[in-house]
DNA sequence: TAGAATCGCCAC
DNA sequence: AAACGTGGCGATTCTA
């Protein structure tokens, strides 16, 4: 592929080059940097591509202090501009050195790292690097070689031929994958997730305030706490090592699950073959040793999964955890998160509290009150299940009362629980084995219990059925927005059946909810613009916003408003809820 | 001995 | 596959 290509270096030349751009309603978009971290790196180049393979290649070195260089005033205008399409291959990197490095926000946003991940719809073995997506889709070779190339020095001709080359296949790229998300109504999807690549990217840049000294004093009491069961620990388990001697406990290491089962075996306890919490619980009461065992291991999590490792991850120049966030982290459409997990956080206060407000900010924190369970009233159209939510009332209790025949007043905490775990199971497509042991009824009382449960919401469970024989029919489940998860079942293979069928059941409500909140994403970055609110924090159903004091209560307006706009415009059946709380802290 | 696989556990 | 779905991640154990 020949690509003709413009080097520009000064104002003039920028001022003609976007004048020709300014044309164009389909634009490759492409930037070179230093480094992958735009706060430890610098923008190059900004590559802006037209058809018949022409480039033009900016050179942002030549225009310093390029966040308010006046000069770079048309660049901003056409990546800002709605009346284009800027593409790009996971365009979370390029907008984001351009929101942090030339100061704009990148309009109208065509992803092609998104739109080959929606196209494979949970293929396993899809890549969608743009090497491997350029072959896929339209069968171009890519040399990647000087992707890893010094950008920081004089630029070689290659360089810049490489840049440009980047910034113009996305066009024809573009072009093929139109066509294919044409052909699997994967377009209003698509719109979706390009829509929400600008929030996330303005979410990473913000980050998230992370009190020190609040989070070392929490880590202080658990690493007391962890020595001390350790010791204690190890004095039972010692009694139960071979090599124990009269002179001293022969230590073992607490954390291997082989030696500390072994030391149990010795010990006289029914060791079952795993060692995790639910298999040992039931063993807590009669063996003091494992309910320490227990502790000890819930310690041990907090301390290697929450603990200073959290804190290294706070970025000097700003203070604060900007974590990365994979828009299309799971199959289902949910979004994941790493370096840190901030999804992960434990949910006690004790961790939450140290996610806070900076310098006195506040944190709306607004979650969709039993979303999941709203969608799949909405898809199953079930009277009693709809009716349910309809009060507004306490959703577990009314199903309880309808599932056992009695008044709401009537019943009981323990006919609430079962009620709720159902509630939750059937999104997974549970089954009375798996109740049972959750619940420790026997199997035979679960099977009643779901009975009971699936006669009462009978439409309920004639859609979860079809829509576990629906993806073993046509390999395909599809969410609200169209989203897709393709399966390939093996025929005849019954555990395989069974699993896909719960697929079936789960990516469909799991993904709508994801697909919703992706919504409110835009909706709500739309309703911020020019206010101090900024994003700090996704948690599947949850969205955390830091604001000024002042503006709390508005934006808590602003975010409630579009959360339920967003869950309005899929669930038409049932009222969507949104819990909103105005805090210092994150916490409940 | 580095990387992969496994176990186990945090979130929703 | 815990016969309940989606992730990330740390420590140990296995493997080439």
């Amino acid at each position: 592929m020949e690509v003709y290509f413009q080097l520009i270096k000064d104002a003039e030349a920028l001022r003609k080059a976007c004048e020709e751009l300014e044309k164009y309603e389909v634009l490759g978009f492409d930037v070179e940097t230093t480094s992958l971290d735009p706060y430890d790196g610098e923008l190059r180049l900004v590559q802006l591509a037209t058809a018949h393979n022409k480039a033009q290649v900016i050179d942002i070195k030549a225009f310093p202090n390029a966040k308010t260089n006046p000069d770079l005033e048309p660049l901003r205008k056409i990546l800002a501009s709605k009346h284009s399409i800027k593409i790009a291959h996971n365009a979370k990197f390029d907008t984001k050195w351009s929101k942090h490095h030339l100061g704009v926000e990148t309009g109208n946003v065509f992803d092609t790292y998104l739109a080959s991940q929606l196209i494979s719809a949970g293929e396993q073995d899809r890549r969608h690097s743009l090497a491997e997506v350029a072959i896929f889709f339209i069968g171009q070779e890519l040399d990647k070689t000087q992707q890893i190339s010094d950008w920081n020095a004089e630029l070689s001709t290659e360089q810049i031929e490489y840049a440009a080359k980047d910034a113009a296949i996305m066009i024809p790229l573009r072009e093929k994958m139109v066509e294919k998300l044409k052909q699997d109504e994967l377009e209003n999807v698509a719109d979706l997730e390009f829509n929400c690549v600008v929030p996330i990217i303005a979410m990473e840049l913000t980050g998230i305030f992370l009190d020190k000294n609040r989070w070392n004093e929490q880590l202080d009491k658990i690493k007391k706490l962890q020595i001390k069961l350790a010791d204690e620990l190890q004095d039972s388990l010692s009694a139960g090592v071979a090599q124990a001697s009269l002179f001293g406990r022969a230590e073992i290491n607490l954390d291997s699950q082989t030696q500390v089962s072994d030391a149990l075996k010795n010990l006289g306890v029914p060791m079952p073959d795993s060692t995790r919490h639910w298999e040992l619980q039931p063993l807590a009461a009669d063996y003091p040793v494992i309910a320490k065992l227990l502790e000890y291991r819930s310690v041990q999590k907090s301390l290697t999964s929450f603990g200073d490792n959290i804190l290294e991850f706070i970025k000097s120049e700003t203070g604060r955890i900007h974590a990365d966030f994979r828009q299309i982290g799971a199959a289902t459409g949910r979004m994941s998160c790493n370096k840190p997990n901030l999804q992960q956080i434990p949910h006690g206060d004790e961790y939450r509290r140290c996610f806070r407000g900076e310098n006195g900010r506040k944190l709306i924190i607004a979650d969709y009150s039993q979303i999941e369970l709203r969608i799949l009233a909405d898809f199953s159209d079930d009277d009693n299940f709809i009716e349910a939510f309809e009060s507004g009332a306490d959703f577990h209790a009314i199903t309880a009362s309808q599932v056992f025949g009695i008044s709401a007043e009537n019943v009981s905490a323990e006919q609430r629980s079962f009620a709720k775990r159902l509630n939750f199971g059937v999104v997974y497509g549970i089954g009375a084995q798996r109740f049972a042991l959750m619940t420790g009824v026997s199997v035979k009382e679960a099977e009643n219990m779901m009975r009971r449960y699936f006669g009462t919401y009978t439409k309920l469970d004639s859609y979860l059925r079809e829509a576990g024989q629906n993806i073993v029919k046509n390999q395909v489940a599809r969410t609200a927005t169209g989203r897709m998860l393709r399966l390939r079942i093996p025929e005849n293979d019954y555990k395989a059946i069974a699993s896909a069928k719960r697929y079936g059941i789960n990516m469909p409500i799991q993904g709508t909810s994801a697909d919703i909140l992706k919504r409110a994403l835009r909706l709500l970055h739309n309703g911020i613009v020019g206010t101090s609110a900024r994003l700090v924090n996704i948690v599947h159903d949850e969205i955390v916003v830091e604001t000024d004091a002042n503006e709390a209560e508005n934006i808590a307006l602003i975010v409630e408003k579009a959360m339920v706009a967003a869950g309005n415009e899929i669930v038409k059946k049932v009222p969507i809820k949104v819990d909103v709380k105005i805090a210092d802290e994150w916490a409940k």
